[in-house]
DNA sequence: CGAAAAATCTACCGATCGGTTAGGAGCGTG
DNA sequence: CACGCTCCTAACCGATCGGTAGATTTTTCG
């Protein structure tokens, strides 16, 4: 057994956070360019320069990095996000949420990468609607600011409107010219008429 | 070299003709159930009551089988939407197909597993925006059915609903409960005021 | 019936998968 | 110096992957 210690409360080495956070970095990269499947022990370790079992001296198993790397994008997501959303009043944060979402995808493909393929890849126990679950409470409080109407079904909308961020943006990670800030201006009039009464 | 005719033009047997469709049935069970890798040829052959060698006698290879499982779903898929959509005028062909579009990936959620599947795992080569191409046409033609304003990009429009269209699905996927038909109205009343001038 | 063709089986191949084991540098500390 | 700890390597394991070769059964048809 030469394994990690696991949910230690010590403090890590500097050598053992960089080599984590290095191995988190390659396998975003992995993921994202040659998909979950594709993001093998030894792929990340060649990547990384040393071996499988270094790599599973750092994380006990695959799967560990695979969900450390996948955390880390979300993290880093929504961070950015939520950052951009509370410096707008409540009637247009749904706005600053599809605009600040869109913005930080395109400028960070691996992580779009690596969080839609963890999204598919994990069967069954990741609710979409949890997802946007965060949008669907600036719809809701959105409508309440502009007076009413709240009776419209905020999840299905964050629902809807969560599918079209996702969708502008895989359209930009295949053609890189594509324009996903007139399109996000594009969703946002479609939303807009949903959020007054 | 025990393998199929390839490209023949050969009419096929009736046994092979039987064989070739469970195979693609299985093989679209277990894409849908366990993902693209969790298809394997021993998989396939095991829910299809035969072995891996009788399987790569029907199809040269693995990819083959997964490609026309693929194929066979989105035949299904488009064959009915037309159906559907030319019942319509031009002016509301777009609410027509986002209406049968969920209705029908609703009715066979294999089908649609197997089609997002493929989507996600085809790296590369499958353009988001041709998927919705025939969308974008048919959005261009409401709006100049309407009275003008074309000008507003029929593409971006088609992507931002189509991923309307996925998320909904993908909801209903998780929560079997889920209200499909609300939320499809619910996106054709975001989709509707971009159709007029 | 008997032979050709179609369909399938058994058995194997090399490659790769995630993971384990044992050990050995390098380094700071008593 | 010797001990202990961190970080890593070399070698290996059993399982599974897609695919192949050749024998064998089943079907078709003259």
């Amino acid at each position: 057994m030469t394994r990690r210690r696991e949910g230690a409360t010590g403090e890590l080495t500097l050598i053992e956070r960089a080599r984590r956070t290095q191995l988190i970095e390659v396998t975003i990269e992995l993921v994202a360019d040659r998909g979950y499947g594709g993001a093998s022990l030894a792929a990340i370790a060649e990547r990384a320069g040393i071996t499988k079992a270094a790599v599973l001296y750092h994380f006990p198993t695959k799967d560990a990095v695979v969900r450390a790397a996948h955390k880390h994008a979300l993290a880093a997501l929504v961070a950015d996000v939520a950052g951009t959303v509370e410096a707008a009043d409540a009637a247009s944060r749904p706005a600053a949420y599809v605009r600040s979402m869109v913005g930080h995808l395109r400028e960070h493909p691996r992580h779009t990468r690596m969080i839609i393929e963890a999204m598919v890849h994990d069967d069954g126990d990741s609710d979409p609607a949890a997802r946007w679950r965060p949008l669907a409470e600036l719809i809701s409080a959105a409508r309440a600011a502009r007076g009413g109407n709240g009776d419209t079904d905020a999840r299905t909308t964050a629902i809807i409107v969560g599918g079209g961020i996702d969708a502008i943006v895989a359209e930009q990670l295949h053609d890189p010219d594509y324009d996903t800030a007139a399109a996000a201006e594009h969703l946002i009039e479609m939303l807009d008429p949903t959020l007054s009464p």
